[in-house]
RNA sequence: GGGCGAUUAGCUCAGUGGUAGAGCGCUUCCUUCACACGGAAGAGGCCACAGGUUCGAUACCUGUAUCGCCCA
């Protein structure tokens, strides 16, 4: 191959474009159940299908795509199963709108037609990221590509409903849950994201029914919830207030009474004013207590979050009140509630409180507990065995920090609502005779002023539900054919949580379940570990009997150079396609691996790929000038025949190759990204090409068959074991260098070969660097221009090592262009000499006639008064009996050992000190 | 309020019971035939604070402060 094909520079876009394509095209990334290997599998994160790549997926794939094509390499039968997620709120207000750009609206088109429109959108733009991904090199099985509501995936979900069911694991109730008043539908626990805001205190007075002058103080944050207060709570054991349980209160603005209950549980005695309002309708804990107490439940609000004058009517409020109140948002209805009661004189105080708030984790819109008809997995006899399979360690969480976090979460878990008021997603195969069910069913007509008019089917959640996988045709009970199938959909999380299984087959026994569940590790974000792992772990297990994944990576979360949280709206966003374009995909993928330290958020900015594209360019280059010199006869010498550098360098390539295999192992990417920098970098190109230039560039020279063949060997081989972390740039090169082979891809993984280690080469090396760093340092201190010739003397304490460096005599020649006396110290010229010492080494060099000595001197002197610091640090411990008394023998002979090297630097150092300034007194 | 994590060079971060490390940035010199997206040499740190354990603590323990995240 001629260095011509090689460009100066390094321009990665026509690269990637030519290796993504062949890679793909000669299908080295598709898995069989037929190939060979270990299986190793990984399905991965499902994006939403409505995204585009950013960042964090970034992230998270580049780390998969390592360790794939790490494992694909090491030879196990690899399968990295790729696919979306139909993310049904988020997919559903894309869509809606892009409707309303049209002037159209879902209503307006009826259910069937929304659904058909969304599928469009689907075909058109749901294509997006995958291909996004492929462009970050991605090595998934693109043919095995998975969505959530592809025909298999969706039977999956109907199984899976029917047998939970069946198992009365499913269950309907009315219950108060998180409801989006934007989206218009339940959300489940995890799906609120709480935000401290800052709010007010409202302290109001409830007369006494039987004596008005008396009143008990309420605290409240909500005040225009008391429209629909069905009891106040006072703490059981409270001296003040404990004689007036049982009694009634006056509720304000209402015509009703309500009870003052005694309630531990609820009322903290030193929130307030030791009583709270208890709103059953409107409150998480005011339902439990409302269960506790037997009250009823009063709602006054509708489904968009709005004062409702029917609930407002039905809880008893003063008409002119609900005149006032009815169709206000919270927001307004709050300081209307407020002017009340300080006008009819309840309102004794409002003070600043700070306090959260709940928000949709779709919109951001404020949710509002809501009284409603829901689905319910009962998950408590799901999540036991997902904590024993954790716990007894089937699964292993790394870090394994979280793992109490995962627990801690499910040992509290709440029952998960997952039924969703929106039309796209796995409709709930549930039926209801209308027979059987006769006035069960509410049909809410709405008609907005800009908006179709809107209808929502609600049924009572006594109604009695038809289960199957098919539609009926009849009511088993009486026979009767007027059946209604549920409105409502399934929460996105719940076709995901099959996703181990779903995308494997499953119910139907395939191969590939067979083959490659359960599957090895699962690469995710913290963000998702209760909505999505913690839910495949107790799907997989009551499904497949298995674990879904027997190794969870968490991973960090990128946020931007300041640690902030990339958001669009804050503009903070680094575009992971903008990046691969200017800086390539392999330098974005090599940050993002270095940057990937366990439990820390990764912060991202742009100069850090930047220098990681310098090192792309710099192994370039290395490659350009490896196959510059490569013409002429190699020749494979066994390890312990070849030269010095040679055998340095495949003892460090193979500590590399450990280094690396082991970070792998243990999921720590940023040190096995360091480790190949720190290689290929600062020893293969600093030090090792430095040291066989002579022989490279002199056609005749004995050792040149035998460099060269070292040269490209090891070059190869660091190019196989980088190419999991820059797979575009590591292809590239090794098809222009010697090969065996169609692609890197399917070459394999680097192992350390034992000839190669050479623990004496290495320190041999040591004492060459340290010669050499000693020579350059006196050249810049004495101004000497870098291309001029010097005479170096060079010499150490320790005969052994003074032996070394005469063998090491042409390297220290090169490298530091001088001509090199190796001699002992006291052999060498007294005067003009410049010499400078560290750990028994010294390094001399003559100082010519116009030599400013100044930067000598002190370097010298800070030299030695650091010497002296240490010296009297060590000389300090050696002197202390308890020291002496109780330290292990090997520390105390190595600080002995280390005081005497230091005495005879410091000794040396002063002398060269002495004659410097003696020079300077000439 | 509960839990978890962080605090080390200007910045971003590794790290270890006994010499304080990297990348980027910075300073000086160098365009020598792989690379200026480069090379060489440097400067820069009471390892947040206070106690304790230990012969010895940046590291282990306890507490404090600040910041961040999760949960309520």
């Amino acid at each position: 191959m001629a260095a011509s094909q090689l460009e100066k520079t390094y321009d990665p876009n026509a690269v990637e474009t030519r290796w993504s394509h062949e890679w793909l095209t000669r299908g080295f990334f598709h898995a069989s159940p037929q190939h060979s290997g270990r299986p190793y599998c990984i399905v991965i994160p499902p994006p939403n299908v409505t995204g585009s790549l950013h960042v964090g997926h970034a992230l998270n794939h580049s780390l998969q795509d390592i360790l794939i094509r790490w494992r694909r390499m090491q030879g196990r039968n690899t399968l990295w199963l790729p696919g979306t997620d139909h993310a049904g709120i988020a997919t559903q207000n894309v869509v809606e709108k892009q409707l309303m750009a049209e002037g159209l609206s879902r209503e307006a088109l009826g259910r069937e037609q929304f659904i058909e429109r969304v599928w469009q959108w689907k075909a058109t733009s749901g294509n997006t990221i995958v291909s996004q991904q492929k462009q970050l090199g991605e090595s998934c099985d693109w043919d095995r590509l998975r969505f959530t509501m592809d025909e298999g995936l969706s039977k999956a979900v109907l199984e899976v409903f029917v047998r939970l069911h069946e198992d009365g694991l499913i269950y309907r109730g009315e219950r108060l849950i998180n409801w989006c008043p934007r989206c218009l539908t339940a959300l489940s626990d995890i799906e609120v994201e709480h935000e401290d805001t800052k709010g007010k205190l409202y302290s109001i007075d409830y007369p006494l029914a039987e004596n008005p002058t008396i009143r008990l103080t309420v605290a409240t944050t909500r005040p225009e919830t008391l429209l629909g207060d069905t009891a106040v709570a006072v703490h059981p054991d409270d001296e003040q207030f404990k004689h007036l349980i049982g009694k009634q209160v006056r509720l304000p603005l209402t015509n009703r009474t309500i009870p003052i209950v005694g309630d531990a549980l609820l009322v903290d005695r030193e929130f307030g004013t030791g009583a709270v309002k208890i709103t059953p309708a409107h409150d998480f804990n005011d339902y439990e207590a409302g269960e506790r107490h037997a009250l009823p439940r009063l709602a006054i609000l509708d489904h968009h979050a709005l004062l409702d004058a029917a609930g407002m009517h039905q809880a008893g409020v003063d008409p002119a009140v609900i005149e006032q109140m009815r169709g206000l948002p919270v927001s307004k209805a709050r300081p209307k509630v407020e002017a009340l009661l300080k006008e009819r004189g309840h309102l004794v105080k409002v003070e600043d409180h700070k306090m959260a708030v709940g928000k949709c984790y779709r919109c951001k819109t404020v949710v509002e507990p809501y009284l409603s008809p829901q689905w319910f997995v009962k998950i408590k006899p799901l999540a036991d065995p997902a904590i024993t399979a954790v716990e007894e360690g089937h699964i292993h969480i790394i870090p394994e920090g979280w793992t109490n976090n995962y627990l801690g979460w499910m040992r509290d878990i709440k029952d998960w609502c997952i039924s969703r008021q929106i039309w796209w997603g796995h409709r709930i195969p549930a039926w209801y005779c209308q027979q059987c069910n006769a006035g069960r069913f509410k049909r809410f007509i709405e008609s907005g002023e800009s908006k179709a008019a809107s209808s929502r089917l609600i049924i009572d959640a006594v109604a009695k539900p038809i289960i199957s996988r098919t539609q009926p045709h009849s009511c088993p009970d009486c026979k009767g054919s007027e059946l209604v199938q549920d409105e409502d959909v399934l929460d996105t999380w719940f076709s995901s949580a099959l996703w181990p299984f779903s995308t494997l087959g499953w119910p139907d026994h395939t191969q590939e379940l067979k083959t490659y569940y359960p599957t090895a590790t699962l690469v995710t974000g913290l963000d998702i570990l209760f909505f999505w792992v913690a839910r495949m772990i107790m799907m997989g297990l009551k499904f497949m009997g298995e674990v879904p994944f027997k190794e969870v990576y968490i991973h960090a979360l990128v946020r931007d150079a300041e640690g902030k949280k990339m958001s669009k709206s804050k503009g903070n966003v680094i575009d992971p396609l903008h990046v691969m374009n200017e800086f390539g995909t392999d330098a974005l993928r090599f940050t993002l691996a270095s940057m990937a330290s366990p439990g820390r958020d990764v912060k991202l900015a742009e100069e850090r790929i930047e220098g990681y594209r310098n090192f792309a360019n710099k192994i370039w280059n290395v490659a350009r000038f490896a196959l510059m010199y490569l013409d002429g006869p190699r020749v494979a010498l066994p390890p312990a025949q070849r030269t010095f550098p040679d055998r340095w360098i495949l003892s460090r390539l193979a500590h590399t190759i450990r280094v690396v295999t082991t970070e792998l192992e243990s999921y720590r990417f940023d040190r096995a990204a360091t480790a190949l920098y720190q290689f290929f970098w600062h020893e293969y190109c600093d030090w090792y090409v430095e040291l066989i230039k002579p022989v490279l560039q002199s056609p005749e020279h004995p050792d040149g068959a035998g460099t060269r063949h070292t040269l490209v060997e090891t070059l190869e081989t660091t190019m196989r074991l980088l190419h999991p972390f820059m797979p575009f740039l590591t292809e590239e090169i090794w098809q222009t260098l010697p090969h065996q082979g169609e692609s890197i891809v399917v070459q394999p993984y680097p192992v350390v070969d034992q000839a190669w280690v050479s623990p004496e080469t290495e320190q041999n090396f040591s004492l060459l660097e340290h010669t050499v760093g000693l020579a350059r340092t006196a050249r810049v201190l004495l101004n000497y221009p870098p291309g001029q010739q010097i005479t170096l003397y060079a010499g150490h304490d320790d005969p052994v090592r003074q032996h070394q460096l005469s063998q090491l005599q042409t390297h220290i020649t090169h490298l530091s262009r001088g001509r090199v006396d190796i001699d002992r110290p006291h052999d060498w010229p007294t005067t003009r000499l410049l010499r400078l010492i560290a750990e028994g080494l010294s390094v001399g060099i003559p100082v010519a006639e116009d030599v400013d000595l100044q930067k000598a001197i002190e370097r010298l002197d800070k030299q030695i008064t650091e010497t002296d610091k240490e010296l009297q640090r060590i000389d300090g411990k050696l002197k202390n009996a308890e020291f002496t008394s109780k330290a292990p023998p090997d520390v105390i002979a190595e600080h002995h050992d280390r005081l005497q090297t230091l005495s005879r630097d410091r000794a040396l150092l002063a002398d060269s000190q002495q004659q410097l300034r003696t020079m300077l007194g000439d």
